[in-house]
Order: structure tokens, then sequence, then C-alpha cells
DNA sequence: CGTCATGCCGTAATTATTTAA
DNA sequence: ATTAAATAATTACGGCATGAC
């Protein structure tokens, strides 16, 4: 079946032919000769082994290989591969974790941005409502007399006049720096992230599900490689 | 320092037999015999190749494998291999770029957050002072003879309720719900961000078409080839 | 319709490098 | 320090999907 490269290649002066043209039998002798694919029964029970164990004791590899008529060191080899196939997978899961994560900060982030703009503008407003009282009040003290030069009176005032410096330094630093800082997660540069995927190829969402089938024992299974582990740490 | 170098008899008539008919039962199957491992100037041959194109034409594959001495399958194979080796790394690019962005936003967000905090207590300590402020004047107002009744009065009392008012809202609703919805991003949690990239829940929340932004043209593998090309998202 | 060629994926197995006892 | 384990990197095969005959 799948020969149709070797017999192309046989045609220009194979060094070797390593399959040579005329054993098509090719096919089923390798299928006899490498046992590909384990058994259903071995998978199955390799697969159980695996979620309660990532690493196999000598004993234990030694009793499955009898068990599902294995060479030991294919049962090893097995589960070196699994954990390998497992630890991709488990990457695969961190990043749309991670990617879920973020999305729902973002959206947190916006929301909390809006929320602090609307204080920010009920806060200006007050401010000059306060002001307005000031000056009304600060009229009919002068032509008034001074019945509320008590100290709570005192004590307003500079509250008062503390509040609108605060308002103001606030708002000036956020009219200077928080476009700055903070624009770069703002949703209002979508030209950012319009077309192009550097996600998408993970968010294909609708298929390319993954094999998240059997549930992994989630605490403790994989103890001893945690994830960071598989992260050179290059920087 | 190892003996790299056997292939130097490369050339020579074995390189088949890959087909063992003494199959030796099943551990050793196919790799005793010599020629794993490309050779490296096989290798920097094929890597300078995939740096151009991820993907072959059947003529250069042909012609690769004529100009390597391999066959036209194994290069066709080392192509396969090199692309998925590729998009292994290329997700861990992706993963890193992400959770980068995830801790400059999350840092944001907490910075924000303190922000909004901030005017939030200005604001109440503000709305204390109005109050206050207004209590004085009705009773001022009612031993006094109503000579503010007129109609910018009546306006502006509305505008202090209506801010007390909204002040109370805002109150009340980062009190329910902030501590709800956000909590999860907290400081008071700093473990997930710390370590682990909150795996916690794998919220398919809002999945919407979310691309961030990484920078990762930066990169030299990918100069001369489109990147996307490479992830042909839910083929 | 089937077949062939090719791509990707999962997987078995080997080799080289690291790590732990 | 040696040795046995795991891990990382490769090489290869089989199966499935797809598109061009």
């Amino acid at each position: 079946m799948m020969e149709s490269e070797e017999q192309s290649a046989a045609e220009e002066g194979d060094c070797c032919s390593w399959l040579d043209p005329t054993a098509e039998s090719s096919t089923k002798s390798v299928g006899d000769r490498r046992r590909k694919r384990f058994s259903e029964e071995q998978i199955k029970s390799l697969e159980s082994m695996f979620e309660t164990q990532t690493k196999l004791e000598p004993r234990q590899k030694l009793q499955m290989a009898r068990e599902l008529g294995l060479q030991p060191r294919q049962v090893a080899i097995w589960f070196q591969n699994k954990r390998a196939r497992w630890k991709s997978k488990q990457l695969e899961r961190e990043y749309r974790g991670l990617k879920a994560d973020y999305d729902a900060l973002l959206a947190s982030f916006e929301s909390l941005k809006k929320e602090k703009q609307a204080l920010l503008n009920q806060l200006h407003e007050l401010a000059e409502l306060i002001e307005k009282t000031e000056d009304r009040s600060n009229n009919r003290d002068g032509d008034g007399a001074s019945n509320d030069r008590d100290a709570e009176s005192k004590q307003e005032q500079r509250n008062r006049q503390s509040f609108k410096e605060e308002q103001e330094l606030e708002f000036a630093v956020y009219a200077e720096e928080e476009d700055k800082k903070l624009s770069y997660f703002s949703e209002d540069e979508p030209a950012m992230c319009a077309g192009q995927p550097a996600t998408s190829c993970l968010t294909s969402s609708a298929e390319q599900q993954f094999c998240f089938t059997t549930s992994w024992p989630s605490d403790q299974s994989c103890s001893n490689s945690q994830w960071w582990e598989f992260w050179p740490l290059s920087e």
C-alpha cells in the first residue's frame, strides 16, 4: 500500500533498495515482525495503570510485562512515551486554561477600567459641585456673621480643599499615564489582534478535541514532574 | 567525543535489510541495524532546507534524497517529524508569550484595582462631607429665612442627592459583585500567578475571537516562510 | 466508483544526554 | 565514580483524511 515512494525510489538507482521491489509483501512482513499497536487489552491495562502511577517500579514493570505478554522493555518504553505525550497534552491544557484565564481577566480589566472612569467622572462632577457650594458659602460668609467659625468648620474647609487636590492629582495621573500603560490591553485596539491567529490555532474550538476523555488524577499522579519543569528556564 | 562517525561507510551496499527474516521475537526488531541518526551533513542540509520551506515539493524531495543519499521517503518523513517538532516548539513559545502577557495584565489589573479603591474612598469621604454640609445648611435653612428657594438651589440639591445615590450604588455593586467575580485575580492569591498559571478551571466562558498580541515574528526560523501556513487550524 | 499521493497524527522504538542512587 | 534509571531527541511505521485524477 504505502510503498509507492519506495518504488519510485527504486526507479532511480537506489543504492540499496532496502525494500526489494519484488518483496512487495513488505506490508505484511513489517506488520508481522514489528508488532505495532498493542492490543486493546494491553492498552487498557497500561492506561489504567498509568492513571494511578506515571512511573513504574521495576516490580510492577515485570509483572505487567508478564500479565500482558510484553517484554519488560516494551512496558518501560510505553510508559516513557506515555509520559512524554502526556506532558504535551498537559501543555495544551495549560495553554487553554491560561488563555481562558487571560480572557476572563481581560474582560474584568476592561470593566474595571470603565468603573474607574465612571468614578472619576463622578468625582469630577462632585468636585465642581463642591466648588459651587464653597463659592456660595464664601459669599454668605463674607457678608454674614461669622457664626460657623468653630473648629469643625475649619476642618471641613481643609478637607474640602484636600479632596479637591487629591481628585485633581488623580485625574492628572490618569490622563497622562493610564492611557500609555494600560491601553495596550484595551479593547479599543482591536486592530492589533484583528486578523492574526496566534491563538486561533489553538482556539480552533469546534473540532480538534483532544483525548481528555480520561480524567487524570488531578492531584498527585504526576507530582514528581510539575508543569514548570517542562520549561527550560532560558530566561 | 562520541563515536559520531560511522556513517563514513554509509554508502556500502548493506543499508537495506531492515527486514530481518530471523525476526527475534519483538524486543530488538529494528534498531540493531546501523544507520540510525543521519549524518551531520544530512541534518544540516535538511535543516537549512526546512528554514526556507517547511514543505517539500516532490521534485525537491527527490533531489534532496539523491543529494543526501537517503530514500525519498526518509526525507518526507524527516520533514514531517520536523514540522511536528517545530509546532511543538511554537506552542511553547506561544505559551511563554501568553504567560508574559497574562502576568503583565495581572499587574495592571491589580494597580487599577488599587486606583479604583482609592477613588472609591475619596468618593465616600466626599459624600460624607457633603452630607455634613447639607445638614448644616438645612439647619440654617430651617431657622432662617428661605432665601435660597430659587431654582438653582433646588437643582443643586437634586444633584447632590443624585451623586450620593450614585456613589452608594457603585459602592454596593463593588462590595457585592466585585469580590466574587474578581477575587480570582486578586492579589491575596499570589500563589496562582506566582508559580502556576491558574489551571484551576477550564472556564469555557467566553472564547471569542480574542487574539493576544504575541510578538514572535522576531524569531529567526520562520523568517522566510509564513508562519500561518503551518497552522491549518481545523482542517 | 476506486486509487494513488500526500499530509498529519499517534505511536513504537532507538539513541544520546541527564539525573539519581 | 559507576551504574541504572529517566528524559530528550530521533527515526520510522500505520492509519486516517483529503484532493486530484
